[in-house]
DNA sequence: GCCGTTTTCGGCCCGACTGTTTTCAGTCG
């Protein structure tokens, strides 16, 4: 039972108390604990075994009731108390609260009044014109949610972060050239660089806010505005993500970014350190005293001032889903994070000679301009037919690897001032072998393996194939580990920390790919990674020269915690070169 | 359901917007 499982079924649970009505704070603190496990980067099966329900009430906010629906989750795989509720709630009705503007209440009344038990149901009744006949609901209320179902159907998904962000930078870039805004910034989500998005949040600093307002909603983005006020703004844009704009006082900047950043829970834990300290924080600013705007308010022009009032330093965006972070700054032991500029080298990257769009010169030349100081060419070894690149099984492909050596060397040389490894990212087949002959890898100075086929073996094969790739002593980097599409391909059924044990003994690097669609591995296994002492490598896997951006991946890894002793390529080229031959070794 | 140098009971973060009311409930973030 994973993490991710267990928070699902307390997940679960929190939903249908809701829909039955029951105590908001219970629901609040199933909610809670299952953000806090999504996050935590032990696995609580090794927690509960080791220690049993004691050790799993120690962690923040699960108590003795939890830890022992946990151990149950454990010991069973089931959980009576979420079966039960199943029993009593329909299925379905996850799905109409779902629906934007059905929240709990209004599910559980058209559920017992009207016998709504699906997204079906819910339509009908919509349809019938019954509804707006109830008091309290009316005609309008009818059909915003009628058309919420249809944007529910049509765009029910999250975006993933390389799809929204140039949304957003796009928007941002309007806002700025309006000249309404004083400021203009990105929060939310996007601000923590999750690696999909819900829905686009902006703040603003303005002494027209109602302008800014009316000039938004009128951006030929938006296909149609949800809530409309006088400083806040609720748009659908014409792409199926919504946008939300807030106008803010300069004074108070610093409190409502802080606030519109999230996550909730982290803005709950900071709030909850303020109410102890006889202060209250609010988007309005921090106030002495309990209750918001009576008491003086305190300085909040900068998010330092926020942090800095409940004697907080600084807590970097990505690090805000309290899982840990708030303590961790309590103690003033804030993980020093890793920066772009860190990064030294590139180690994938492919060029025209398989499939790739940039020759092997231009694609060195590009890495060159994009500051880094070394790079290793990793054209693509694969089995699969399509795939051009270094070939070895047919009498005709003999002598392919030896040229593809001299072509890189040579091209190498035509660049100055940029040193480059001789490498490839080798298939590794679905029984763990490596698609070249030994006498072939020996030839390179870097060798990635990857999984490119057969993505649906058991978890036992899986694991299997990457821990026997690892054996082979050519092996220094397993490429996008997980090798999910978000929002595409699933992921390898993997027994992850057996790679990662495997990956630490023999110091093979896991890959970080920074492609957006990969973000590969993934925040959570990335700080698994480091509890375990594998190193990380972050590469951007560029196919052309204008896909050397490794943003996206900068801050996955810093959303995993990630500094820069953790990461391969941010060794300078000497202390690179050093581990690179003790692996040889 | 969790939690505790105010507490083992009684709190639990806080405010805007909408649609419907005529003072507010529900939803959302």
């Amino acid at each position: 039972m994973t993490n991710a499982e267990i928070a699902l079924a307390l997940r679960s649970i929190a939903e249908l108390l809701a829909i039955r009505g029951e105590n908001p704070f219970r629901i609040r603190a199933y909610e809670r604990a299952a953000m806090f496990l999504e996050g935590f980067p032990q696995d609580l099966e090794d927690v509960y075994h080791a220690g049993g329900t004691n050790a799993l009430a120690e962690l923040p906010g699960i108590g003795k009731d939890l830890a022992e629906k946990i151990g149950e989750l454990v010991d069973t795989g089931k959980l009576q108390f979420l079966r039960d509720l199943e029993q009593r709630v329909p299925k379905g009705l996850r799905a109409v609260m779902a629906v934007e503007g059905m929240g709990p209440k209004r599910t559980q009344f058209v559920w017992e009044e009207f016998q709504v038990r699906n997204l079906r149901d819910l339509e009908r009744l919509v349809r019938s014109g019954r509804l707006s006949r109830v008091r309290g609901w009316g005609t309008q209320s009818v059909q915003n949610i009628a058309r919420a179902i249809e944007t529910h159907r049509a765009f029910g998904k999250r975006l993933p972060i390389g799809k929204a962000r140039p949304i957003a930078e796009a928007l941002l870039r309007h806002l700025e050239r309006s000249q309404l805004c004083d400021t203009v910034t990105i929060a939310g989500s996007l601000r923590r660089w999750k690696e999909t998005i819900g829905d686009i949040d902006l703040l603003a600093t303005s002494a027209h806010p109602e302008r800014v307002m009316e000039f938004f909603c009128g951006l030929p983005f938006v296909a149609r505005v949800i809530a409309r006020g006088p400083t806040k703004a609720n748009v659908l844009l014409r792409v199926g993500i919504e946008a939300d704009l807030r106008v803010v006082d300069p004074d108070v900047f610093g409190a409502a970014l802080h606030y519109f950043t999230g996550s909730k829970a982290h803005n709950i834990h900071v709030r909850t350190i303020a109410v102890a300290k006889g202060l209250t924080i609010s988007e309005y600013g921090v106030f002495r005293g309990t209750k918001a705007h009576k008491g003086k308010r305190i300085a909040c022009r900068t998010e330092e001032d926020v942090f800095r009032t409940v004697g907080l330093p600084y807590i970097p965006p990505e690090l805000r889903e309290d899982i840990g972070e708030v303590e961790l700054a309590e103690q003033h032991r804030l993980p020093a994070l890793l920066e772009a500029a860190d990064l030294h080298g590139d180690l994938h990257l492919h060029s025209d000679f398989s499939d790739g769009s940039g020759s092997m010169e231009e694609m060195i030349a590009a890495a060159k301009r994009a500051g880094r100081s070394y790079i290793a060419l990793t054209d693509h070894a694969s089995v699969m037919g399509m795939v051009r690149g270094l070939k070895t099984r047919s009498p005709q492909q003999r002598g392919n690897v030896a040229a593809y050596v001299r072509r890189v060397r040579a091209a190498a040389a035509k660049v100055s001032g940029i040193q480059v490894l001789v490498g490839a990212e080798v298939d590794i087949l679905p029984d763990g072998r490596l698609y070249l002959s030994d006498a072939e890898l020996r030839q390179l100075d870097w060798v990635i393996g990857s999984v490119h086929q057969s993505f649906k073996q058991t978890p036992a094969q899986a694991t299997q194939r990457l821990l026997r790739a690892m054996d082979h002593p050519a092996l220094r980097c397993i490429g996008h580990p997980s090798t999910r599409l978000i929002g595409g391909r699933g992921e390898l059924a993997l027994d992850w920390d057996a790679v990662f044990r495997r990956a630490a003994e023999r110091d093979i690097a896991l890959e970080l790919n920074a492609s957006w669609v990969r973000l590969d591995l993934d925040d959570v296994r990335c700080r698994r990674a480091q509890s375990m002492g594998v190193r990380v490598c972050v590469n951007s896997d560029a196919h052309h020269p204008q896909e050397f951006d490794v943003t996206y991946g900068v801050h996955q890894a810093r959303r995993g915690w990630l500094t820069r002793a953790d990461v391969l390529n941010a060794l300078p080229w000497s202390k690179l070169q050093q581990w690179l031959r003790r692996g040889r070794a």
